[in-house]
DNA sequence: TTGTAAGCGTTATCAA
DNA sequence: TTGATAACGCTTACAA
């Protein structure tokens, strides 16, 4: 019962250790009927390599780490989702792992585990994947990363993302096309690159709609609830108030609805209200959330992908654009008449 | 600058590699002086054991498997958190699997898994640490492993858990301070351990406070917010209805919130709501919701330990009890009067 | 207390 | 197209 190794397959089979070795990696140059009698063997047996020898004397691990700074969020187990089932459909296995701190503790963190397992490749997830340090370390060790959805350095490396700025202009293009004229927009946290293309998209479809675009309707935020919550107060406070609002987050949007129920505004029959990024509570929340879809789940697939079957070609592109979703739900309608 | 090997650190120290490989294991019988010499050598190289000629030569792999049935749930990535930051300390790392299927597809997973990689032991998620077979495959082939809040087969080995029903009774007798008498209940899904050791905890407390317990305040549910809304429907609907409602887990909870809007129910000037599992949402909501929460991350710290230094005394408990968090929240307070 | 030598189960080298 | 044999980097016996 004990696991059997190459040799009992070799021996069962009556071949060299060589030509199993060749059959279970899909070499070339083996003939047919080698092929099968090894294969038989093999299922005879229930005979798996062992991942810790081939590490030790190929050049695959098997290994794919998955790094992230905090398991928490939603779109950390979307990623473990895509890149696992990837791996598993080609005998690779993830290593998940926290980084964090500062410059020198990261460092240390990251080297120490670069040292001690090899990996075939990483898949970054933000805010890993924008630090330089990480890149650096990564580059300068070789080792193959994919990043997902990096806001910046987009030179330094492959990664796969969707489109924000598009994103946002085609919610702002559905509010329009239900009526809405008057669109209020509440920021992202400033410095974040997601922040400004979102607002951009918002903009370019304004100005594509021939939309008045009020100083006032625009509203700073930090991705909070709360800070949420303040725009909204600013906007709907106002005699002249949006009738629909655009938060650039889910989080932002749910203070948006709270703000609203407390001034007695029915969503979405008075004010339609969307948010982005499709967080869980998006569906729990009456009525439920209009919002933008990363496909994060697709993202981690396709990183997965590119780090087990690396695209030699010098073209490769170094991102990978994936489509978003549009999820169209209760919380914007069309405009009440005036 | 590519790393370096025991031999490299052998050289530098000018001692044999097997000295190196003692001071690294934190061996005995080693003289300090060799200690510190080879210590040196480490610092100055930077050096760090390879997992994978650790694992092929010796029993340790330093690789902890923890498998889940799904990513998504948040209490995965509290366990994560937790096994993370204990297997950082011990120089492990976490290899997460996904494990899933009827008997024949989850058998065949499993033994793939463990006959490709040589894991030093396991920690099952529930509804994985449920699972006859995932044990007896486990058993089998005598991977050690720490079950994390099974509902069943205590006798089988180790696992960490918390009391549900010590923690019903204490949710139950939180609102009877709070000066209510009659409480409603949702019960759990139905063949679900932890649906009656709840259901249970809350009868002990109403009989110790002398409470009557009237059937139509007693409502079946299946953990769902659906479920919820049907059951609180059937309560608050009723002339002579509970001022307080303890649903089994917060999504249920969320439903009752949810018709006592519809209903203009105040809450919890009007009706005291409670809810088990502190899911994410329990502090989105408004009023933030009263629960119970799991000491997960604590679990996944104590079972990645178990793991880690194995018990060996034969007096090793089986199960380990974690203390549960009352979360004292908006959404319960004082009865109204009458 | 220290060191030598033999594996661990693969892949890589190179000859047949 | 195949196969002996030497790595890979470490632990485990066992000897000194």
């Amino acid at each position: 019962m004990s696991s059997h190794t190459i040799n009992d397959v070799a021996a069962l089979a009556r071949v060299s250790i060589k030509t199993v070795s060749r059959v279970m990696n899909g070499e070339a140059h083996v003939r047919p009927q080698m092929r099968e009698r090894v294969m038989r063997a093999v299922e005879a047996l229930k005979y798996r390599p062992n991942i810790a020898a081939r590490s030790l004397a190929g050049s695959r691990s098997f290994l794919i780490g998955l790094f992230c700074e905090h398991p928490s969020p939603s779109y950390v187990a979307e990623a473990l989702r895509g890149a696992m089932a990837r791996c598993r459909e080609a005998g690779y296995h993830i290593l998940i792992e926290q980084l964090w701190g500062d410059k020198t503790t990261f460092r240390q963190q990251l080297e120490t585990l670069l040292t001690a397992v090899k990996m075939d490749g990483v898949i970054l997830l933000p805010p890993v994947c924008d630090r330089d340090d990480a890149l650096e370390i990564l580059d300068q060790r070789a080792v193959p990363y994919v990043r997902i959805a990096p806001s910046g350095q987009l030179k330094r490396g492959p990664y796969v993302y969707m489109d924000d700025r598009k994103a946002a202009f085609d919610m702002t293009a559905h509010l329009v096309r239900l009526g809405h004229k008057k669109i209020g927009f509440i920021k992202g946290r400033a410095g974040h690159a997601s922040s400004s293309w979102r607002h951009d998209g918002f903009q370019k479809a304004l100005l594509a709609a021939g939309l008045k675009i009020k100083p006032h309707w625009i509203q700073p935020g930090d991705y909070t609830m709360q800070s949420g919550m303040a725009a909204a107060e600013q906007m709907l406070r106002q005699k002249d108030r949006p009738t629909a609002i655009f938060a650039s987050n889910d989080d932002m949007a749910f203070g948006v609805m709270a703000v609203a129920q407390r001034l007695k505004l029915k969503v979405p029959e008075e004010l339609s209200v969307v948010g982005f990024d499709d967080a869980p509570i998006a569906q729990v929340v009456w009525p439920q959330l209009t919002t933008i879809r990363q496909p994060t789940m697709k993202m981690a697939v396709q990183a997965a992908s590119l780090l087990i079957q690396p695209d030699k070609s010098k073209h490769a592109p170094k991102g990978e654009l994936l489509d978003f979703e549009l999820i169209v739900r209760g919380s914007a309608g069309i405009p009440p008449r005036t």
